[in-house]
DNA sequence: ACAACTATACCGTCTAGCCGGTACAGTAGT
DNA sequence: ACTACTGTACCGGCTAGACGGTATAGTTGT
């Protein structure tokens, strides 16, 4: 024994990301609004002080927030670029809201741009401006690119509408794959 | 006389109105968090006391927003139908934040649905349905209209995100003509 | 000894909503 | 013509609670 396990205090999730996860789930299920300190907090069974010792302020939580987003879109920058069906199919497919840590995470900034926070709005544009970059390279025709990407960003707000149906209709793996081939109609060869 | 104008009594618009017009800039400008009753009251020139005379709750104030944007957005489906350049063409540059009254109030609408108000969502969804049914009467194929309504959504995504930048660079006149070529390629005939 | 917390008590400010009062226009009875 | 009253459109002050943040004393595992 010794190095490892004990009781729960060598926790699977250390207790910063937890923090960072109940900001978001709040954030997304809940709005700008109500993701308040001492929520933020009581999701994360911590106590309030416990939050404010990993982040001195709530801005350092929306930093916080806002650095994983970065780094999760990163890494999927690159899962786009070599996606074995082809990038745009893979990035029309998660830009419904699959419940990943990257979908998680974006729209939990979206929420904060919406309340005009200058950071968030920056770190969404910088994202957006890549995975763009990434169509581009593999459309070549700028103004297709950009319309897809278009077409992306309207299924992510859509699917933000309708996330309370059960059944969204209008998302499902059938619907993606005509939208896809509708798509293919944009391409030139 | 007698039957009307009196002094400044009779204002040019009610305060009603302005009370709305006040709120949707807040919402726009400074997202949900910023459209407190207070800053409302004051953008209004009103004291907060005879805001909720107006309006009783910060529930009806967004009653009245929902009720106005759904006027405004009945009305706009028939300009999209009956539009001279084609219902496409015209909604597609009426994407774009044009500062018109629908446009603010929707966009204001959509701050709202950011903060989960299901009324909010409710009142999106419609209009968009709405929107839709346009679409898909004047494109025949029911596809190909949930791709222009995406790339629709987009437009509004993207010039809320850069709307701080002064020249928004993808939204000139000249890259919306590009963009209605590129979703002609999309129609069959 | 140290890091990683918990628990509790505050403080100043903001927020939603309530209430009493005011000004004034119109109406109705005498 | 005067009085009494009603309805509309507000003002300004108030309160209870939420919020972000500070402070501090104590606990627990390594």
């Amino acid at each position: 024994m010794a190095l490892m396990s004990k009781n729960a205090a060598a926790p699977a999730v250390p207790t910063r990301d937890r923090l960072l996860d109940a900001f978001e789930e709040l954030l997304v299920e809940g709005g700008e609004r109500s993701a308040t300190l001492d929520a933020v907090a009581a999701a994360a069974a911590v106590s309030k002080g416990g939050l404010l010792y990993h982040f001195a302020s709530k801005d350092a939580l929306v930093d916080g927030l806002l650095a994983r987003l970065d780094a999760l879109a990163l890494e999927d920058a690159e899962n786009i670029r070599t996606a074995p069906a082809g990038p745009v199919d893979y990035l029309i497919r998660t830009s419904v809201h699959t419940g990943s840590p990257l979908d998680r995470a974006y729209i939990a900034g979206s929420r904060l741009a919406q309340g005009r926070d200058p950071r968030a709005m920056q770190v969404l544009t910088e994202i957006r401006r890549r995975w763009l970059s990434v169509i581009e390279d593999a459309v070549h025709d700028p103004d297709t690119a950009q319309a897809i990407m278009l077409i992306s960003d309207g299924l992510y707000v859509n699917s933000s509408l309708a996330e309370h149906e059960q059944a969204p209709k209008n998302h499902t793996d059938a619907a993606m794959t005509r939208l896809i081939a509708v798509i293919g109609r944009l391409l030139p060869s």
